[in-house]
DNA sequence: GCAGAATTTTTATGCAGATTAACTAATCGG
DNA sequence: CCGATTAGTTAATCTGCATAAAAATTCTGC
């Protein structure tokens, strides 16, 4: 019976890694991009099965900490944040809401647009999953120590930033 | 009109990211995961479009490097190298193979198999590949000293090691 | 204040990448 | 030689994402 490595069923390598029994190597790992997609795929992948547990998927919790953070955005603000486009936007917020964790208002002076907010259920969710993201981090990243962890998110900080 | 901020047509977003332009913050920036992800997406992004000039994906290159380093192996290996499954191993092979890049050898021994070698063309072309690749790692990190670098790879490395 | 342009969200459609299942060909083990 | 297994391929399906078009509302110039 060939043994399924994966027990995520999504979040897949675009490719580039390998799994961690692959006995090949490639010359690759002095590449930046290399080395970075290799990790993050495996922190992301933790995590992914960490909020699988809430039925959630990374995104939806990004979103919910953008909107607690952002308090009455809208739509396309939430979008931009997630550099996704404003449908895929409509169906991640109907999710949040079917589920009861985020609201949308009306807006008042333009009743095109809405406010989002999040309700009462999606704050508390969110602060459990606040923790349980980042237990999965330090789990993902047990090989390293506190100081070494401080380090990796300044140097990240300044590619990205 | 209403402006499209990224010329990057694919290698989208599974979210996290924001966008530079982003007014909106979210307060995970102490996250590995999340910090990984945005400087991973960059950087991919980097070497999609540099990779883009010659019609390749990352994932081909990765393949070109695999065969490289592994000549004669199997597609199977081919498939687990880059934490893809067989069938795709087939359509990525094919393209290589019609490009004139790699080649499938009938295995001797066992006529179900084939061995994977670079062509010629396709090992001049990976040479060529490498450099690409490790300038626009360069570019992608400009922020970052070459010491910073070093230090940047050897944590990336204890994570997925 | 009204016609046309612009913008916010939604719906519909299509596509690329990936996974699963089913099929073919070849080898292995008795 | 025959059933079971393995390597590769093909086909069907799913998923995530984007693009385009539509609907509702607001804004602008006259």
């Amino acid at each position: 019976m060939p043994r399924k490595s994966s027990s995520t069923p999504a979040a897949a390598a675009q490719a580039i890694a390998q799994p961690a029994d692959s006995p090949l190597d490639s010359s690759l790992d002095e590449l930046i991009g290399y080395a970075l997609r290799r990790a993050q795929l495996k922190v992301f992948q933790h995590l992914v099965s960490r909020l699988g547990v809430f039925d959630l998927r990374p995104a939806q919790f990004t979103a919910l900490a953008i909107i607690e953070h952002n308090p009455g955005l809208m739509q396309a603000d939430l979008a931009r944040a997630l550099a996704i486009e404003p449908p895929q936007a409509v169906v991640l917020l109907n999710k949040l809401e079917s589920r009861g964790l985020a609201v949308r208002v009306r807006c008042k002076p333009d009743k095109r647009s809405y406010g989002i907010f999040l309700s009462k259920a999606g704050e508390t969710l969110l602060r459990e999953l606040r923790e349980v993201a980042a237990q999965s981090d330090l789990d993902a990243t047990a090989a390293l120590s506190a100081e070494e962890r401080q380090q990796l998110i300044g140097l990240l900080h300044k590619i990205y930033r």
